[in-house]
DNA sequence: GCCAACGTTGGC
DNA sequence: GCCAACGTTGGC
C-alpha cells in the first residue's frame, strides 16, 4: 500500500521533538492519546515507514517542527493499565484494551521551524485540518502535495 | 488564565 | 437514542 502521511501534535512541555531526539533509537511511544478518530488512525490506518509530521501544540510558537516515520505495528498504550498514569483508564482491560498506539522514529528537524502562521500563507494548503477553525483532532492526514509543499517551506528534502 | 469549540458520559 | 452536563483541547 502507498505511503500515507500524517500530523502528529505534542505540547512541547510534555514532549517536545528535542525530547524524541533525546531517546533511544530517536524512537518514542505515541502514548496518552485518549480521542477515538485519533486512536483509529492509529490503529487501522497507519502503516511502518509513514511520515509524520510533528507539529507543537500550546506553544511559542505554534509550528511544524520537523518529521517522523511510524516505527510500529498498533499495540495497546501501557499507560491506560498503570493507575499511577495520568492516562489511567479503569474503563480498558488488557483482555480488550481501548487504546493503541504506534511507536515513531524521528527523521528530521526543521530549522528554523514552519511556522502555523507561515502555513495560513502558502496556498495549496488551504484544507488543512490543522488550519480549521476549532479543529482540535491531535492526529490528522496529510496529502502527499501537502507533506512536498511543507517540505519546501522547510527548506527540506522529504525523507 | 480564559473560553470557544468540541468530545464524552450517563440519566432518562 | 437523545441531550444536558461535564471535561478537554488549544489558540489567544
Amino acid at each position: 500500500m502507498a505511503r500515507k502521511y500524517w500530523l502528529m501534535k505534542s505540547e512541547p512541555d510534555e514532549f517536545s521533538i528535542d525530547d524524541l531526539i533525546g531517546m533511544e533509537n530517536k524512537t518514542a511511544r505515541w502514548d496518552g492519546i485518549r480521542n477515538y478518530q485519533a486512536r483509529n488512525f492509529m490503529r487501522d490506518e497507519m502503516q511502518v515507514g509513514d511520515g509524520v509530521f510533528f507539529y507543537h501544540s500550546n506553544a511559542n510558537p505554534l509550528a511544524i517542527v520537523g518529521t517522523m516515520n511510524v516505527a510500529s505495528e498498533p499495540y495497546p498504550d501501557p499507560t491506560q493499565f498503570d493507575p499511577d498514569s495520568k492516562y489511567f483508564d479503569p474503563k480498558s482491560s488488557k483482555e480488550n484494551p481501548r487504546w493503541m498506539l504506534v511507536d515513531v522514529q524521528f527523521t528530521a528537524k526543521f530549522d528554523p521551524p514552519v511556522l502555523r502562521d507561515n502555513l495560513r500563507e502558502t496556498p495549496g494548503l488551504e484544507d488543512m485540518m490543522l488550519l480549521k477553525k476549532g479543529s482540535r483532532l491531535s492526529i490528522q492526514p496529510v496529502t502527499e502535495q501537502e507533506w512536498k509543499i511543507i517540505h519546501e517551506l522547510a527548506g527540506v528534502d522529504p525523507k
